[in-house]
DNA sequence: TCCTTATTAATGGTCTGACATTATAATAGG
DNA sequence: CCTATTATAATGTCAGACCATTAATAAGGA
């Protein structure tokens, strides 16, 4: 008697769903093409409607289409943006209960290295979205509007990544950067000294980059999110009810 | 007249699955806990057993559910892992048309920082568990099966990080490294005196971890993918006819 | 002619009901 | 008590109809 390993039985859907996801990423089908439409698509491969619908959901959650609704409407390929990331970041970042800290720390990591990455690739509009988000803080800080301000603070830290014109860090920048804007305690920034030292060192990194100086850039961003780190924590065990001893 | 801005219908699975998101993430439904089977939450939300396993399936692509066959099976909570990071960025990767040397870059920039953390956290497992993959690696290479070679020195990376106890950072590099794997050109690791040198740079990152020396730990792994970034740059200009001049 | 309005058609969205497939639970037989 | 068979509960798949939305088209009036 002849021995096979448990035989694994894919399911329509997902075998529609590889065959069409690898036509668009091998670009058979380029962005904005419209795919056929669903009733067609369940004639061409022979499943029903049911399971072709299936496939194209699986598509969707994964950036890889657009549907829209109505006449002239239907399936679309388009191309995955950092959206799809930003989504399963979030999830992963609730569901597995990271803690706020570590948040933080992956931004530590990346911010600073990314800010050379800056420093050295940036154009003249890079810089001048730089400057405007800091302009942007400074305002919201003047007027003294702490959720405009922690908005527009996140903002200048996405475009200096930006800057950096390497995709996968933005897309992880802008993924994390959503979730330390949930999870923000705005009250750490009430206070005016804390608005003007992040000002000051924001000032300090957009020279660096402003020269094209990768080293100063990295440094000085690493100081910033370190300091950053230090006020969360002094904040979070002066506010809330914590035992102050824990870290 | 009034003047309404276009509203937004949302589809019936859309609604559904946000429920039961919120209900996963919130807690409510901890891990390993069944939902209903379709017709029951087809009664219950008042919808179609149609929408219900479209919410499903968007809740399954999420990856905050299983769903399992037969009789005693059904959907079942689960926690995101970092499979469903690695997948959207696996797609976005590929999607994007991401250059090689970027992937490379971002690698460069989250492992220095990830092996600080790897040298401040690390437990005594941590370290076995990187000396394991070491051992493979050296062994790959005395065997010159370069295959396993490249595949033990991704794991390596791979358990530094995991040392560094920050879940989003090894779910970055996972779904990196991932990447890095599929694209690597094999031939640059046909050279022993190439793979010598990574593992000597290995065991002086490992040096550090084990010292708990974070500063050591940062600026090794720093040199050690650096000297891969190049070591790639070179054998791609002298491998395929691309212009040697350009960097 | 040109603009506005009604009609129509194409397409995704939803529902219903049935049957197929699968893996487990329950049962019967040894 | 163990093993083989049968029943059952769940997902997987299909078929067909109808609804809702949108844009193309036709009709009508200035």
């Amino acid at each position: 008697m002849i021995d096979i390993t448990p035989v694994h039985v894919p399911k329509a859907a997902d075998v529609l769903a590889n065959i069409l996801r690898e036509k668009i990423l091998g670009g058979e089908l380029s962005e904005g093409v419209d795919l056929p439409n669903e009733r067609e698509l369940g004639i061409q491969s022979g499943l029903s409607r049911a399971s072709v619908r299936e496939a194209l959901r699986i598509l969707e959650g994964e950036g890889l289409i657009a549907t829209r609704l109505g006449r002239n409407g239907g399936s679309a390929a388009a191309r995955p943006s950092g959206a799809t990331i930003e989504r399963s970041v979030g999830i992963f970042i609730r569901g597995q209960r990271i803690r706020f800290e570590a948040v933080l720390e992956t931004r530590a990591a990346i911010e600073p290295p990314s800010a050379r990455f800056a420093a050295l690739h940036r154009t003249a509009a890079d810089m001048d979205e730089i400057q405007k988000s800091h302009v942007r803080l400074e305002q919201a800080s003047a007027a003294g509007d702490v959720p405009a301000y922690v908005r527009a603070n996140l903002d200048w830290h996405v475009q200096v990544v930006r800057a950096s014109h390497n995709e996968l860090l933005i897309a992880f920048i802008s993924a994390v950067s959503q979730s330390v804007y949930l999870a923000t305690d705005l009250e750490g920034f009430n206070s005016v000294t804390v608005r003007n030292a992040v000002i000051r060192a924001h000032q300090r990194v957009m020279d660096a980059i402003e020269a094209r100086d990768g080293d100063a850039a990295e440094r000085r961003m690493g100081r910033h999110v370190a300091a950053y780190i230090s006020d969360v924590r002094r904040t979070r065990n002066s506010t809330d009810g914590a035992t102050p001893k824990e870290t």
